[in-house]
RNA sequence: GAGACCGUAGCUCAGUUGGCAGAGCACCGGAUUGUGGUUCCGGCCGUCGCGGGUUCAAAUCCCGUCGGUCUCCCCA
């Protein structure tokens, strides 16, 4: 009998958990930084809470189930906002806004897994709710922007893809489109990437038929489509694009406020970056690295609408959602993951090392690492046989301890060697001291 | 839900027209019974993913299945 995990997940050996902790380490210290309080919901809900929102055909994306002899439908978390919206509503109006919380689930969606989509994964959620208001908009993207910072990635890695509901509905009335349109034109732009050219062409002059001006609408469009516009040039290129006032005045606000935060090397607008739209109620975001070759590596907007849809008063919401998969994957490639040491040197470095260099030294050795751990300090020693200091120095240095404590005939005078594994340097020190000198030399490397 | 490629030691992989399952790395021991990443010597390491079929003989060919990777679909 064997077994093998389930398609589609992962098991953490120590380097991979570490990988996996340092970037929940970096998402949440941006988090706590910025003012967001962290907060988790049940890893299952009813299956009804996904299905309010996303409608029956979700069901086959989910892990759902019934308890064996029960009437209810449960299924695993596929993502985080329901549940959010959920304790939003239950809470009524008895929060004090503005809300700000962040959290970092495990979900679960049954989809064939491919690169950067697995069916088990971590996610990074930022809301604020409350406000409603650009500056709310871009704090949520100040956040991603300074997790991946931390994680080591810059403008030229990523870059923020900035689009806005009602900027495109303006756009596209100018362009003659009908609102009842609206729906049709957003699943063009969506799609626009992976339609072949043709296709494309005869579903935009289907979308623009009618409209008299067709083949200038067409031209303006594929113009507006074809590029992304750096913040710094919105006012400038405006004019060229044709962009009308109704859909240029809240990308005007938000660029104040990406310069404001001092993103705008972050992000540029994207009118091809459509996302959900239909909950989503204002601006839309993703995050993709830089030249566009990994799925989204993030992506959020403002929901205004969706506490309200789960019971709860109108509450204007914002928010992204950042998984680890994607993020993982870039991560490694730019050789973000460890530097030189590989993974491994993600992993937690002892302070101490302490060897037994004698038959006498080994009654002592668990009281030193007994003592050193009691003073909260990382020690290990070896559970090898060898008595060669050689063959132990070198169980030290690789698993990265800071120095090795030998204990040896010295003991006899009270000394134990302290070696200092970066340098190479070695001292006797009293015993006694042992652990206020691991201190001071562990200090010393962080 | 549909398709393509892949699965051999802990890891990375080789394995020719079907003919005794291999290498490097890693690991363990020794050289060196008290000083670390080098070197040398030695050792350990297999359900060739799993099941069935063809054959005197299958890691190799065929069928099925599980898993991985990738694409379509979808992407909250």
């Amino acid at each position: 009998m064997s077994f093998q995990a389930p398609r589609g997940t992962r098991d953490f050996l120590p380097e991979s958990m570490a990988v996996r902790r340092h970037v929940e380490g970096a998402w949440r210290k941006a988090s706590i930084d910025f003012g967001f309080e962290e907060v988790d919901g049940p890893t299952f809900e009813h299956v009804e809470l996904y299905t309010v929102k996303s409608g029956e055909g979700i069901v086959n994306e989910l892990f759902s189930f019934k308890r064996s002899g029960g009437s209810d439908t449960y299924a695993l978390r596929p993502e985080f906002t329901p549940t959010l919206a959920r304790m939003l509503a239950a809470a009524g109006g008895s929060l004090p806004l503005p809300v700000k919380w962040f959290t970092i689930p495990t979900l679960f969606r049954a989809e064939r897994p491919q690169r950067g989509r697995l069916r088990e994964f971590v996610q990074w959620n930022v809301d604020v709710v409350g406000i409603d208001s650009p500056a709310a908009d871009v704090e949520t993207m100040a956040v991603a922007a300074a997790a991946l910072d931390r994680l080591g990635l810059r403008p030229k890695d990523v870059q923020l893809r900035i689009s806005h509901r009602g900027a495109v509905a303006g756009l596209l009335e100018a362009l003659g489109v009908p609102a009842e349109r609206h729906g049709a034109a957003f699943e063009l732009l969506d799609r626009r990437d992976r339609l072949e050219p043709e296709e494309y062409r005869r579903r935009r002059d289907a979308l623009l038929g009618g409209t008299g001006a067709g083949a200038e609408a067409a031209r303006r469009l594929d113009e507006l489509l074809r590029r992304t516009i750096p913040v710094a040039e919105l006012d400038a290129r405006a004019g060229a694009l044709g962009l009308p006032e109704t859909a240029l005045e809240p990308l005007r606000a938000i660029a104040a406020e990406l310069r404001a935060a001092d993103l705008a090397p972050w992000a540029s607008f994207d009118f091809g970056i459509v996302r959900g739209l239909a909950y989503y109620t204002g601006v839309v975001f993703e995050i993709h690295e830089a030249t566009g070759a990994e799925r989204a590596v993030a992506g959020g907007g403002r929901y205004d609408g969706l506490v309200e849809l789960f019971g709860g008063p109108r509450m204007p919401a914002v928010g992204f959602g950042m998984g680890d998969v994607v993020l993982g994957l870039l991560l490694e490639e730019r050789g973000l993951l460890g530097g030189e040491g590989g993974r491994a040197a993600l992993l937690p470095r002892p302070d101490a090392f302490v060897i037994s260099a004698g038959s006498e030294a080994d009654l002592r050795l668990r009281a030193v690492v007994s003592e050193l751990r009691r003073a909260g300090l990382h020690a290990r020693h070896s559970y090898r046989t060898t008595r060669n200091v050689g063959k132990l120095l070198g169980e030290a240095s690789r698993c990265r301890s800071r120095c090795a404590v030998i204990l040896g005939a010295e003991l006899g005078a009270g000394l134990v060697a302290l070696k200092d594994l970066g340098g190479g340097e070695q001292r006797l020190v009293p015993v006694g001291d042992v652990v206020a000198e691991v201190r001071r030399l562990a200090q010393r490397s962080e």
